[in-house]
DNA sequence: CTTGACAACCAAAACGTTTTGGGTAATAAT
DNA sequence: ATTATTACCCAAAACGTTTTGGTTGTCAAG
């Protein structure tokens, strides 16, 4: 390959002449600049993209460093999210570095290779915990970073994030539930670990509030994840009398209520809305959702628009912007959290399990 | 951050003891080595990747810049499989550096830049062209690649690939339509500009031969691409008399399949595997493929395998070994075509529409 | 005839590593 | 008592850029 040299020997000029022609520098002739330009375009010249970020120039690449956890059922959506972030990334001519993290690493080591690393000039950051170290260290770090999701702690968030509404979304299934005739509607959540998980229950509680419902313990079950530990969970609320045995049951995620669907008849029971059937919603929309038997209800991500978001405000902070064009005006379903603080709605689909 | 020196210094010896301490050479005492180890972790250093590459030394990034055409037709084969890369790559313990190539820059360029610039290791080509100007470019530039699809002139292919035998499955398509008592067979293709289109074509006038039957033009519709196009096509085909008309329909690829669902009804056919109804097949099982109306029979693409072996194959090549441990004995399905030459069969899926 | 401004250029430092080609001192072999 | 050998360490060069802080020469204004 090129180098800067092999141009300045060429052109019989320096080096520090041929990097300003190139980088379109005023004190440079503009004869040879032309020269200099022709030299490079002959021989195929590329800067050498590590001398250059070694100097602490723009990478031009922003890195997605997304959690694997055990199981792997979030992979649907991991695959999905990630092309459509790299189809973000190109509208913005950025590369996109993926580096999955698995757990036999430190968490904190993967992001300070990335920051301090001169690889990338930005991070997209997803699967945000409760109370997530990757936060304070990126910003620490001084590293630029929008992260998909909250912790807790809702109103002292001080980051940027967007994040998908799942407690105003799960409320919203519950309305919709109970406007169709359900009272003892049932929540299953999977662990806590990540925080939107939390997120959704919240929104369980919520939406039964609203409806004039109250709580049932014996109606909900906590950090479920296979499904085994689905049947074993569902086994006492099905045990339950006719009266307080739950009518519809609402799924904290897509997998979630894929295994109810296995389990349920398996108990005797089948899913659906029609009487004497037991309702069955889920979160996500991932795409088997509609393949299923019955074809589920649920809430559908906005992955398309959380990616736009994402980067539109990743790059106005790289870039020390003030709002990103795309957000000078709350779209519909898309509410202003706060500064580069961004909700996105999930959408209803309603199909025939409830 | 905290660079090598501040470790000299703060050790009280060389920058370069320091570096072979935690490169682990043996020329550095193992009391010095320790207390060099306690403090860079003391520190939080990692060393800058961009000074490292710099060296000349590997990056653990591999690249993946596939082509992004005007039809986004492509995009949920893009995002599967790029998901399904970051995967295998994850296995390797390497990143993936996703940049997409639009028709704005010379792809020349990209390559060049990619390969010449230090960010990477190794690049998976993808979207391959019957004569690719990629190939001879990586190979000048000494860049470790390895093709997902190969060019024309089959026999004489020296560089590494990986491919799924679209021919092989088109002719099995046919063999199977011809086998449930379909004479009259239609063909219809995509654009010939990426080099497996034309493979396809090939596998049905192979599948057409070996069961007897006569290639006729007049079931053979080229470079389709838009619902458009297909109907324009697909009119004269149905004008036949009722003896001549096609009484199934294989589509080069899902895409096609699905327009020629929608476009069969506008001309009073139903497609299907009954008696009166047009057969419809299509290829790649892309995730649409079990929901249309009928279910799409299809040649499902062997995705996870493909990645697979796309990444044992270019770390194998990276590290300058013979030939990767999953491909010391041909698998099911798995032809080793010659050196580093693999050639994978895609799945014949049957559902409902032949 | 000087002074100042400006256009055009450049040498050297800097970025943070790894590698090369040594050096020094202690021990072992002759 | 010299010579190898070994263990441990280091200064300086190299990787390919960009940036800093100049210098030189020309021309117009005073």
């Amino acid at each position: 390959m090129a180098t800067i040299f092999d141009i300045a020997k060429k052109a019989g000029v320096s080096i520090t002449t041929v990097s300003r022609a190139l980088n379109g520098y005023s004190d440079v002739n503009e004869n040879t600049r032309q020269m200099i330009v022709q030299i490079a375009e002959d021989l195929k010249y590329y800067p050498n993209a590590a001398a250059r970020s070694l100097q602490g120039k723009k990478t031009n690449t922003i890195a997605f460093a997304p959690l694997l956890n055990d199981h792997l059922e979030a992979e649907p959506f991991f695959k999905e999210f990630t092309g459509v972030l790299a189809l973000a990334s190109f509208k913005h001519d950025l590369s996109l570095l993926v580096t999955l993290v698995g757990q036999n690493r430190n968490l904190q080591e993967i992001y300070r290779e990335l920051a301090g690393t001169g690889r990338v000039d930005g991070v997209i950051l997803a699967d945000i915990k409760p109370q997530d170290e990757r936060i304070p260290l990126l910003q620490s770090l001084k590293m630029p970073f929008v992260a998909f999701g909250r912790s807790i702690d809702y109103d002292r968030l001080t980051y940027p994030f967007v994040d998908v509404d799942g407690k105003a979304g799960v409320a919203k299934v519950v309305a919709y539930l109970h406007s169709t005739g359900h009272h003892r509607i049932a929540y299953l959540a999977e662990s806590f670990t990540l925080a939107y998980a939390r997120d959704r229950y919240e929104g369980y509680r919520q939406g039964l509030k609203e409806a004039g419902l109250v709580e049932d313990t014996r109606l909900l079950a906590l950090n479920l994840q296979n499904e085994e530990s689905v049947a074993t969970a569902l086994k006492p609320m099905l045990d339950l009398p006719e009266a307080e045995r739950p009518t519809a049951i609402v799924a904290g995620n897509d997998y979630l209520a894929l295994h109810l669907l296995e389990v349920l008849p398996k108990f005797g029971f089948t899913a659906g809305r029609e009487p004497g059937q037991i309702a069955v919603t889920g979160f996500d929309d991932l795409p088997f959702a509609s393949f299923l038997q019955p074809a589920l209800t649920t809430l559908r991500q906005p992955i398309t628009s959380t990616c736009t978001v994402l980067l539109d405000l990743l790059v106005a902070i790289i870039k020390n912007q003030d709002k990103p064009a795309s957000l000078l005006n709350s779209g519909p379903g898309l509410t202003l959290f706060g500064p580069k603080q961004v909700l996105l709605q999930p959408e209803l689909i309603v199909r025939a399990s409830a």
